[in-house]
DNA sequence: CCTACCGATCGGTAGG
DNA sequence: CCTACCGATCGGTAGG
C-alpha cells in the first residue's frame, strides 16, 4: 500500500506543530502575538523559517492558531478544574483558584496569555482580534453562568447581579496577572486569593492567606 | 549677543520635543512600547528619522521619556482630580470615575497606556520596565492613601484593609480598561461605575448607571 | 522539511 | 533639523 510507505506520517506533522505552537505561546507571552517572530520561534525550535511557513501559511495563520493553542491550555488549567467543582459558589471560588495556580505554576512565562492579547490586539481589526475577543467573551460567559447558578442556589444575596459580578472577579484576576508579571514571582496572589473570598462573601482565613504566597 | 542670534530657540526645541512625545504615546497605546517605531513615529509627525535622534539618542531614551510623557497626562485626568475631591471616600469614588472619564474621553486612541505597558514591559528586565512599574507601584500607594484617609474618616467599615481595596479598585480599572478596549467604544463602562460603588458601599443609582452609558 | 533568496523596514550613524 | 547610508531582521517565496 503506496499510502504506509511515506516516511513521516500525519501523526508526526500533527505533534511537531504541537510542539511549535506550545512553544509560540510561551514566546508569545513574552514578546506578544505581534513581536513573536517567524525567525525568533524557528531558532527556538532548532528549524528553518520555511518550515514553518510548511505548517502555518503566514504570520496571521500562525497567530490564529496560537490563540487557540492558549485557549486550550487555558481550558485544561483554569477552566475544566472550575467545572469539576461544586456548582454555584464552588465554581466561582475554583475558577479564580485555578487561575492563581495557573500564574503560580508558570506554565507560560509571561502569565495569562490572553490578559495580554486583549490589550495588544484589541485596537487591531482583523481576524485575529475578533478570536481572542471570542475567547474573553466566552469566559465571562462562564464566569456569569457560576453567579446565575450560585444565586439559584440561594448562596449569595437575593440582589446580587450575576454581570456585576463577572466583572468585578475578572477585575481581580486581571489584577492578579499585572501584579504577578509586575513582580516576576508568585509573591502577592495571597492578596488576591483573599479579594475572591471576601466578594463571594466567604470568611477568609487569614492563617490560609498567608501560607499561600509561600507555598 | 551671539546667544541670541539662534534662530530656534530652546522653547522651540521644547515644543517640538513636547509634540513628538504627545504623538509617541498615542501611538504606543496602538502599538506598544516595542511596536513604536522610529520611522512610523517619523512619517506620522512629517519628519526625518535623524530629526528624532536629535532629541533622543536611543529608541530606548524615547521608551522612557514617552512613559513620563504618558504618566504627566495619566497625572493631569486621573490622578489631579481625585486629589482635588473630598478626602477618603470621595477620593476614592473620583480616582475611578476620572479613569473611566479619562477612556471615555478617548485622550489615547488604544485606552489606558500603563494597563498596556506593564504586561509588555513586565517580562523585559531593564530600565523601561522599572520606570513602568514606579509608576504602577506609586498608583497603588495612592489608593491605599485614600482608602486609608476614609478608614480614618469612618467611612468605611472597621474592618477594610486598605491594600484590599486597592487591589480591588485597581481590578475594576483594568477590567474597565480591558472591554473598553475590545468594544471599541465607551459601552460597558456603566458596569465599571456600578461595581465601584457596590464596592465602596454606596448606593448605585440604577437610573444614573443606565444613562452613564448612552453619555 | 531544507537552502537561498526577495523587498521592506528595523535601530542607529556619518556628516553636514 | 536634513540626506544618505550601515548591517540586521522582518514576513514571505522559489524550487527542491
Amino acid at each position: 500500500m503506496a499510502t504506509n510507505r511515506q516516511r513521516k506520517t500525519r501523526a508526526d506533522g500533527e505533534r511537531t506543530r504541537r510542539a511549535i505552537l506550545h512553544e509560540a505561546v510561551r514566546l508569545a507571552t513574552l514578546d506578544g502575538l505581534e513581536g513573536l517572530s517567524i525567525g525568533n520561534l524557528a531558532d527556538a525550535l532548532g528549524m528553518s523559517k520555511s518550515g514553518l511557513y510548511a505548517h502555518f501559511g503566514s504570520k496571521e495563520e500562525l497567530q490564529l492558531a496560537v490563540i487557540d493553542e492558549a485557549g486550550g491550555i487555558f481550558r485544561a488549567e483554569v477552566i475544566d478544574p472550575a467545572i469539576a467543582a461544586p456548582p454555584g459558589l464552588g465554581q466561582l471560588v475554583a475558577v479564580c483558584d485555578a487561575f492563581f495556580d495557573h500564574l503560580k505554576r508558570r506554565t507560560l512565562p509571561g502569565g495569562c496569555f490572553f490578559a495580554g492579547a486583549i490589550l495588544e490586539m484589541g485596537t487591531r481589526p482583523g481576524r485575529v482580534r475578533e478570536r481572542v475577543s471570542a475567547f474573553q467573551a466566552d469566559f465571562l460567559r462562564l464566569l456569569r453562568s457560576f453567579a446565575a447558578a450560585a444565586l439559584d442556589r440561594e448562596e449569595l444575596p437575593a440582589d446580587e447581579d450575576p454581570e456585576l459580578l463577572a466583572f468585578e472577579l475578572n477585575g481581580i484576576i486581571l489584577a492578579a496577572n499585572a501584579r504577578f508579571v509586575l513582580s516576576d514571582g508568585a509573591d502577592g496572589l495571597g492578596v488576591a486569593r483573599t479579594a475572591t473570598r471576601r466578594r463571594l462573601g466567604l470568611a477568609s482565613d487569614a492563617r490560609a492567606a498567608a501560607t499561600w504566597d509561600s507555598v
